[in-house]
DNA sequence: CCTGCTATGTGCCCAGAATCACAATGGTAG
DNA sequence: CTACCATTGTGATTCTGGGCACATAGCAGG
C-alpha cells in the first residue's frame, strides 16, 4: 500500500478515536457520532479527524455523520487490528508481570505467547495466565516455536540493547521498548518507546514553570 | 519565564538528553560529549541537539563539546528536576504497584507519598515500600495532607475521569494518565497520557503494511 | 604571539502537518 | 418532486518545527 504518505501522528490519532468509539459503543446512545462531537471526546479539530480518515477512504454520511460501529470497525482493519498478535515479553519483574496480567492488551488481541528473564529463581515459574518463564538464553528458539511477531522489553536499561539484538535474530518484525534507553535500530524492525519517566519530566518542566 | 515558545518536543528531547548523558557519566571515559555523538546515542539530528538547548542559554565550548556533568545539571535543572516532586497514585492493581516498586522514579526524585483504591481489601494493605493504601473517598483530603503535587491514574478507564475530578479538587500541577481514555482538562492541570495500548497499534499498523 | 583546527551557536530555508473555509452531497420534510 | 439543512470531504492557507550551512569562538601547537 501507499504507507509511507501518511503522518505518524494521524496513526496514533485512530487508535485514539478507536478508544473514543469503543466507549461509545458501550454507552449505547445513538448509533451515529459526528467529527464535531468525536473530536470533543478527543480533544482534536474536527477537520482533523475528517482529513486523518480521508487518508483511507470516505466513511462518513454527508449531513449524518459516521457510524460508530462500523467506523469502528474500519478503523481497526485499517490498523491492522482485525488479527490477533503474538507478543514476546523479556523482563519479568514487576512492569512485567503487570503487563502480562493486564487486560486491555488480550481485548484489543495481543497475546503474550512467551516470557523471559535471566534470573535463575523465576525460570519455570508460571504467571497467572498460565504462562511459563522461560530462560533468556533460549529467546531466539523459543519466539520462534511460539511465532511472536513483536518484542517487549522491561528489563533494566543496560540489558536493553543485547535483548534488542536477540530479537533482531529472531527476527521480530516490532519491539515495545519499556526501558528508558534508546535502543540502536535494525533494518526491517520497527521500535516504539513506552518512557513514563520523560512524561513526568514533561510535567516537571511545566509545573516549574508556572 | 518566556515558556510558551519552546516547541513540547523540545522538552521531550532534553528528557532523552538526559538518559544518554546519565549513561556517559557512569560508564567512565571523557569527560566531555559532542553533538555528534549525543546525536548518535539519542537517534537525532546534531543540530537538533544545539538547536534545542540554545532556547535555554549556551552550555557548549567552541571546539570542545559539552561538559558531561555540568551539561547533565543545566538539563536537570531546566526540567525542573532540582527538586522532588510528590506523586499521588490512584488504582492499585497490578500496574499501580509495579509503578510504586519501579526504581527509575526514585532514582529522578520522584516520591510516592500516598495511594488510593476503592477495594475495601485493599485498604490498610502496606506496599513494598512502606506506603499505606488509603480509600479512595478520601483522596482531597490525605493528597493536601501529603502535599501531592503530581496525580497518578492507573484504573480502569471508566473510573479515570472521575479520580481526574477530584484531582483537580485537591488542586494537583499535573496528572500522568496510564488508562486509556483522554480526559477532560481543567484550567491549571497539566495532563500526560501514557498509552501502550496506543503504541502497540502503531505497531500493529506499520506491521500489517510491510 | 599567531595560525589552524574543531565543534558550537544561529540565521535561513524547506517540508509537513494543522486549521480554515467552502463546495459537494445525502437525508428529510413538505 | 423540490427545496432546505446538516455534516462530510477537500483545496488553500498558515504555522510550527526540523535540517542545512556558515560564521564564530575557544583550544592547541609551533
Amino acid at each position: 500500500m501507499k504507507a509511507s504518505k501518511i503522518p505518524a501522528a494521524t496513526i496514533t490519532r485512530l487508535s485514539i478515536y478507536s478508544r473514543a468509539l469503543e466507549n461509545l459503543l458501550t454507552q449505547g446512545g445513538a448509533p451515529v457520532v459526528s467529527s464535531k462531537r468525536l473530536a470533543e471526546l478527543c480533544g482534536v479539530n474536527p477537520a482533523q479527524i475528517r482529513k486523518d480518515l480521508a487518508y483511507f477512504g470516505q466513511f462518513g454520511v454527508r449531513g449524518v455523520g459516521y457510524y460508530i460501529k462500523e467506523l469502528l470497525f474500519d478503523i481497526r482493519k485499517i490498523l491492522g487490528l482485525n488479527k490477533d498478535w503474538n507478543l514476546a515479553i523479556v523482563g519479568m519483574g514487576n512492569l512485567g508481570c503487570a503487563l502480562v496480567a493486564h487486560q486491555n492488551f488480550a481485548k484489543q488481541g495481543y497475546r503474550f505467547v512467551c516470557a523471559f528473564d535471566a534470573d535463575p529463581n523465576k525460570i519455570g515459574h508460571k504467571l497467572a495466565t498460565g504462562l511459563e518463564i522461560s530462560p533468556v538464553q533460549d529467546l531466539i528458539e523459543v519466539c520462534r516455536e511460539t511465532k511472536a511477531e513483536i518484542g517487549v522489553i522491561c528489563t533494566p536499561p543496560e540489558r536493553a540493547q543485547e535483548i534488542a539484538n536477540r530479537f533482531y535474530q529472531v527476527p521480530v518484525s516490532g519491539i515495545l521498548n519499556f526501558a528508558p534507553v534508546q535502543l540502536q535500530t535494525c533494518e526491517g524492525c520497527k521500535i516504539e518507546n513506552v518512557d513514563f519517566t520523560v512524561k513526568l519530566d514533561n510535567l516537571a518542566y511545566y509545573l516549574s514553570m508556572s
